[in-house]
DNA sequence: GTGAAAGCGCTAACAC
DNA sequence: GTGTTAGCGCTTTCAC
């Protein structure tokens, strides 16, 4: 039904052994017969089997990608990445989904490598991952995304968490805030741990206060949580005139709890996101955040697996941190009190600012 | 390395034939030795090699899902559901970008059978599609996705498209709108089809006129072009109080125009989208369209894919249409002609509505 | 109901 | 440089 290499050896006249040497390794064979079996191949449309192939060589020239959800906007943009970047050569991403649950994780990871993948591209990472320590220690080639673990023997590619949030620290500074607060994300991972020490870091650079109760430490990276975050800085007020969220969604859910307050924002309180996803200049007001390179984070991180997988010899692991990017949009402007002395405080009806739902 | 049948079969004091007889066709084998292979499979953590299945069965159990661009927000949560479903059942959905192009679309698909994908979720249908078509005529399980194709022999899953335009043009009819235009999308496509014909039956049945001009196709589903023709429809004034768009993006191109032009939404004119994307009821104003259930689509196209590959004789094709919703929000609101007989009109101050990018 | 044997398409020693 | 051989892990006739 299908063209095969005993077909093309057969029409070449050589055995399939000589065969598959001319298309794969052609430098040992006879550069003639090479060629003419090379030719054979694309006369009859000959297709190589992985199935037969990976069988035989364990290899399948499939990548696995890990991430929570893919309806999450943020690991799109990553996956064309990675996509685009393994498809020139020769190989393909596999996507599975874990929902952060643990055990489908396990599940998942286990399935892909059923399938013989022949590396891993992780987004899921914690700080303390047993699953993926695993793997690295029985030297599963694995590169992390977007999140890395505490570990450094492993490379991963992540946006410059540190430098993006020093960023928005010094915006807003700069636009006279003192009193910042921060909506941290969880702390099991990464992302969470080195975005909440560089705000301490900026904040002390700047000799600005981070009192008690000013950093909240979100439960997820989700817009409920964002909100609950936010409601409980609210409650002990800290004369807050700013709050830096440790990542867009969490910013989303302090718009949700402001407006709640009948506060607005950027007038009674500047927000800032982190990632910056799509639409958030639509949405109202325009999000500042910082634009991390997603796409690149999904190229650089498998290029560099694949340089694990065609050159083990001379491979190195290594963190590659990616530059950032300060969007400034509608969400911060100076704070009510430095406005009172030098600008005019302009006042939005009630109401607009308010994020609608249905 | 890996506990292969044969590690099962020894286990379990069988034949390796035996096993797998067990595992996969338990009526054939006598009930205890069955019960006692699945126990061992089970104890030494058994997983099959889908190459080695493949190989023998020349089968993969990989579907291939063909998406014009993974970042388009209509994606993600079809493949979601096409991965919940197939998943499974052991399948595994294996995702290409077309970007719209042709020849890349030749390419990837080309690809896809090369690792023997079993079946084949379209998501990139036009109305007359020589690769797919022919790919129909070698009888290759294939299943539309979002978009169709003229020819009825094969199955497709689409939201009902002209059910969502008339309860749109319906919703805005009782609003009292009676000039109502429609940004029709590319009419290559089953999509932009089916909803400019419900867009002119719509009026029609609800006798209302639509005059030259006062329907508009943009080149592509996309904002910019959105944008275009909603200029081409303001130019020539047709006292339009309200406008369909063919979906989300040309909604929000039409968003942009009318801030350009100093009108205000829906003060001025009421807009509507289609396929409800995600953060729709954040941007502002919070866009009124019509939910179209994008996890269904992909979990019932697999589903029919997975029943045209399991079960072929009793397999149909059919063409699924699922129920979609009307999500009103704040894009649509009485013609201030209709507001003057009854309610006061509410003016917005000038560059609220602006969509603002950076 | 179960064992034996063959083979899917390919690659990689190993001969020659 | 090329042919031979064996076998990756699994399924599936065919005997018994």
């Amino acid at each position: 039904m299908v063209v095969t290499l005993r077909d093309v050896a057969e029409a070449a006249g050589v055995h399939p052994g000589t065969a598959s040497r001319a298309l794969n390794n052609p430098s040992e064979v006879n550069a003639k017969t090479a060629a003419r079996v090379r030719r054979m191949a694309a006369r009859l449309g000959y297709v190589p089997n992985p199935n037969a192939r990976g069988l035989k060589t364990s290899r399948s020239n499939l990548l696995g990608v890990v991430i929570p959800d893919l309806t999450n906007p943020l690991f799109p943009p990553i996956i064309r990445g990675i996509d685009d970047t393994v498809g020139e050569r020769g190989f393909r991403a596999v996507i599975v989904n874990t929902d952060t649950d643990l055990g489908k994780e396990v599940e998942q990871v286990q399935a892909l490598r059923a399938r013989q993948v022949d590396g891993l591209l992780v987004c899921t990472a914690m700080l303390h991952h047993p699953l993926f320590q695993r793997l690295q220690e029985e030297k599963f080639p694995l590169v992390y995304l977007v999140r890395t673990v505490a570990d450094s023997h492993v490379s991963s590619v992540t946006g410059d968490d540190a430098s993006g949030i020093t960023m928005i620290v010094d915006h807003l500074a700069q636009l006279g805030h003192r009193h910042i607060a921060h909506i941290a994300g969880p702390q099991d991972n990464s992302a969470g741990v080195r975005r909440l020490r560089a705000f301490e870091s900026a904040m002390s650079d700047l000799g600005l206060p981070v009192r008690e109760g000013m950093i909240v430490i979100a439960d997820k990276f989700q817009e409920e949580h964002g909100a609950v975050a936010a409601r409980r800085l609210l409650d002990d007020d800290h004369q807050v005139t700013a709050i830096v969220a440790a990542n867009d969604l969490l910013a989303l859910g302090t718009y949700d709890t402001l407006s709640d307050r009948g506060l607005h924002c950027p007038d009674d309180v500047s927000v800032t996101g982190f990632n910056d996803m799509p639409f958030l200049d639509k949405i109202s007001p325009p999000l500042t955040s910082i634009n991390v390179p997603r796409y690149e984070i999904g190229a650089q991180g498998a290029t560099l697996l694949l340089e694990a997988l065609t050159a083990p010899q001379t491979y190195q692991p290594r963190s590659v941190q990616l530059p950032v990017q300060l969007v400034v949009r509608g969400s911060t402007r100076a704070p009510a009190a430095a406005i009172a002395t030098g600008n005019r405080r302009r006042h939005l009806p009630a109401g607009l600012a308010t994020s609608q739902s249905v």
